[in-house]
DNA sequence: CCTTAATCGAGACGGTACGTCGTGTCTTTAT
DNA sequence: ATAAAGACACGACGTACCGTCTCGATTAAGG
């Protein structure tokens, strides 16, 4: 035969590109030890010595593959625009995943961190502030759950509706869920406990 | 030997005790077609003949042994005393799951309908009309996104913290995190959409 | 539906061509108690009312479908002839069987009569008295064994070389067969033992 | 726990001892690859990995069991005594075998070599040649139908007979076959074909 | 530079569950 | 009363994976 045998970081990778693969064709439910060992040539020894199991596994696959969720705070000039341009790569990530890796892993590793939305509460903190900055706000003292409101809806919508945003089509209705969030529960919200003096109520766009 | 042989209801009924009880015992996961054949003493081809897999298997068991969710409208008197019953209600049924059914049923069935808070929307709109009728809100002219918020975010929290929801510890916490629902979002989010036009704003404490 | 409810011979008779059929496409291992009576449009207990397992049917079958042994003694003017002829009739029916169908039934059913070859020993008694009349042979006083002996050999070729009886080309094999029996074996050992006085050993070339 | 996990030979060993008990117990209807699996303490896949299905297993327990066919040329003084012997052997082997496990393996696997009396013919043309150099035969350029025939006899017998052999009443049994067979069939056979010039036609006791 | 310990690739092992098929019995409905 | 139909309790089938264990081959490191 040909090669030199892999080690180190590049056996690691193989392995987890495997997984991966394994994932997006046949789906998480159908993840075994033995196929991505067989996909990545090697034995299943060599898998379970790094990963307890094919969560553990998955999750090293998706960090892997999707790499960390980007936390930069976003600078369009707007509340509404800065909020949803943070949903939205959001959402994007969300989309990038499988419908069923997500109650997968919920199943199996509970309390393991997919990587999927657990970032962003500084990030809309940071967002908020920056509208008081600009005087869109009068503050931004807020509680703690109005604050993380945005993200758990989008990833409530995310674990119900999974299995449809898969497809193509649903990019538009994604963008109708982001505005719904934005213009019908959260801006709404946050103008009332913590608009700014001079322009209170005005909600209607 | 024991008596005549088994047959419909009957024997559904053991079967789905049979589940139920293996479910609780050795959680979903470890739930198995063979385990319920052999606990319920019958084959395995009697269970297959009426549910697919082991999914729709326990979504049956859940429905048989919890009963339909009750939907009567609650009378308390106020708007926040019948949102409080009707959350406690669904978070009382939520706890009687064990954790890792939410997340095996999503993942392996994940366009059933588990029960578990749908029937809800409803009911709220019915609780909103009942407290414009009292004069506490102005109209019940809500966004969809709006009325379901509430059972949203308590559905969240469930699938997020469900390894939680089982010990008695948890009780004080859940009454927390109704409170926060409605205190924090849910209620000055109606006013302020639909407050009463005689005591408009005043959310603050 | 249509037709009038079958009972009795007709029954039967349906029963029996769905088994030889089933027997006959599939083999008697896989002839399965479902499937007649799917086969029949009828229900297993129908069947085994009758037959207590697939042994017994599938005996009933081939007396249903071949009908008896017929024992006629035939009168071709020769021992030789004679003998020709009455195992080419036993072969011929042997080559109706599928060849697991011995195999199966014996495994089974051993103890009952397959109707393979139970006729013929009185047969080949006539006949060698029939060569005593006709001065071929000094006297027909043989040893059971020796008057069985073609049959024997016959039906132990059979079971040995059944798969291969079904083909076409066998039809020349087991001429060849029906000679070898006669004429290395049973013919000189009838001629030793009971040959004519006038021309008595002479059975070398 | 208990020691080394098992492999190879040792393995091998294990699981023909269990599957040849189980035979003897129950029959070889009822030998199952689970009932051996569970005897060896093994898995159902380490056997299909070495035997097809349960005739090819069947057999290697044979083999492996009763060992090889023993094949000596006897050397007792006379023709009689030498035939004798063999075809005793062959019958004891015979004996130790179940009634239903012929037939069974026959049904199963007829292309197979069950192990029954197929070395013997080489030995009986030894001790034809034996026979010829002690003068008790003229020459032995016999047809091969001749040669096989007592061993043929004896398992046709064999086979027709397989259920009574296993009792102890039936040494009487077949010791009187044997007797028959070279007595009425095969040495009048023999020695009308190929007796000695001197003594030709003395056949009687 | 060469031994030595560790890991790799491969696959067998003991075991659980799968989903299917067939058995022989039992029930129900409709002649 | 029995035919037709099919459900029931059971056992076995052959397959897929599990997580562990064994075995040579390779390879990186230390003496």
């Amino acid at each position: 035969m040909a090669g030199t045998r892999r080690r180190g970081e590049e056996l690691e990778a193989t392995i987890l590109d495997a997984a991966w693969a394994e994932i997006m064709e046949n789906g998480y439910p159908r993840l075994t030890m033995e196929g991505v060992a067989a996909r990545a040539r090697t034995g299943k020894q060599v898998i379970y010595r790094r990963w307890p199991d094919r969560a553990h596994l998955a999750i090293a696959a998706i960090r892997h593959t999707l790499g960390p969720l980007v936390s930069e705070v976003p600078q369009t000039g707007s509340l509404r625009g800065d909020l949803l341009s943070v949903l939205r790569r959001m959402a994007d990530r969300g989309r990038q995943y499988r419908p069923d890796l997500f109650y997968g892993l919920l199943a199996e590793a509970p309390d393991s961190d997919t990587g999927f939305g657990t970032v962003l509460p500084g990030v809309i903190r940071a967002i908020l502030q920056n509208a008081v900055a600009r005087g869109e706000l009068a503050h931004a003292d807020l509680p703690p759950r109005v604050v993380s409101l945005p993200a758990d809806l989008l990833r409530y919508e995310g674990l119900r509706n999974a299995h449809r945003w898969g497809q193509d089509a649903a990019e538009a209705e994604i963008e109708q869920l982001l505005a719904d969030i934005l213009d019908d529960v959260f801006l709404p919200l946050v103008l009332a406990l913590a608009g700014p003096p001079d322009a209170p109520m005005d909600v209607s766009p």
